[in-house]
DNA sequence: ATGCACCCTGTGGCAACTAGAGGGTCAAGG
DNA sequence: CCTTGACCCTCTAGTTGCCACAGGGTGCAT
């Protein structure tokens, strides 16, 4: 399908420039386990080739679309597996899908509380201040707001 | 205006309670300059006043806010000086706001192409997986779906 | 031969905590 | 008096996803 490797092996910074990324966070993703360890040259120096580069625009592309490193990983393990059923993919791009729309919806409930809380501020001084009153104790943080850990109140 | 101080000295553990947090994070916030260090009693635990109970509640609820603890740090502050104008607290929740907004934004986006990948499954073998390929090299990733160090193409 | 850009490994740092090891303290019960 | 168990102490290391050195080695051009 696709022929990159006609431009014979690539260094690490080569790589870096042709995807975009820094140097250390493709060492960093070698360490990780991410990307295969590649040849090295009588120098010492990584030699990348055309497989190295496709799978390194997979990280970055499942990265930019804010995958974890774990699911990229598995992701990484399913788009080698070509001939099995991709339900599998299906299910974690659409939980990652929820997992996005759970966190809009929670910073939707935040700026609602930040634009009421600065929409009192009457800009006279701090001991007036409704922004640093609201702001003030008033029990427990009520874990409505965030969203986070909700509805358990164990310790 | 408030009193809280008749309950008594509290131990790091009731004060965890009382404000919802963990043990180990109120020590932290000590440690990172927030809280202030209470005094001890003579088995070396931190006893805690209603001050202290004041202000922890206070970070935590700018922390379910979203502010970071720089901010907080800065808000803190601010709340002191209480003869002084609350102009700068209003900017600091104003730049916080205009950040969850950027931040909802660039969600928004990431969640549309999350579910144009999403609609092309056929739920197929992966050779054919429409997820698999829309994640493939493409080229240098898009700065578009990300949001984040837009604009500047430096290396 | 010498300069310079690039590469190597290894370490430490960032936010904002969380979890654990390995101990000390305190109040109650037997 | 002694033990049990819940609590507290400090210190260290781990989490996620990288970034930024330090202190070297390599490769190529001049």
């Amino acid at each position: 399908m696709t022929r990159v490797d006609t431009d014979g092996p690539l260094t690490i910074g080569a790589l870096a420039r042709a995807t975009g990324t820094k140097v250390e966070t493709i060492r960093w993703y070698e360490q990780a386990g991410l990307l295969p360890a590649p040849p090295r040259t009588k120098g010492n120096y990584r030699a990348y080739g055309g497989e190295h580069l496709r799978r390194l625009g997979f990280i970055r592309k499942s990265r930019a679309l804010g995958f974890t490193l774990e699911e990229v990983r598995e992701l990484l393990v399913l788009a080698d597996q070509r001939d099995r059923p991709c339900a599998m993919v299906d299910r974690i791009a659409r939980a990652h899908l929820a997992d996005v729309e759970r966190k809009i919806a929670d910073l939707r409930v935040l700026g609602h509380e930040l634009r009421r809380v600065i929409g009192q501020c009457r800009l006279g001084t701090i001991s007036e201040c409704r922004i640093i009153e609201a702001l003030s104790w008033t029990g427990p943080v009520s874990s409505a707001v965030v969203g986070e850990d909700a509805g358990s109140g164990e310790v």
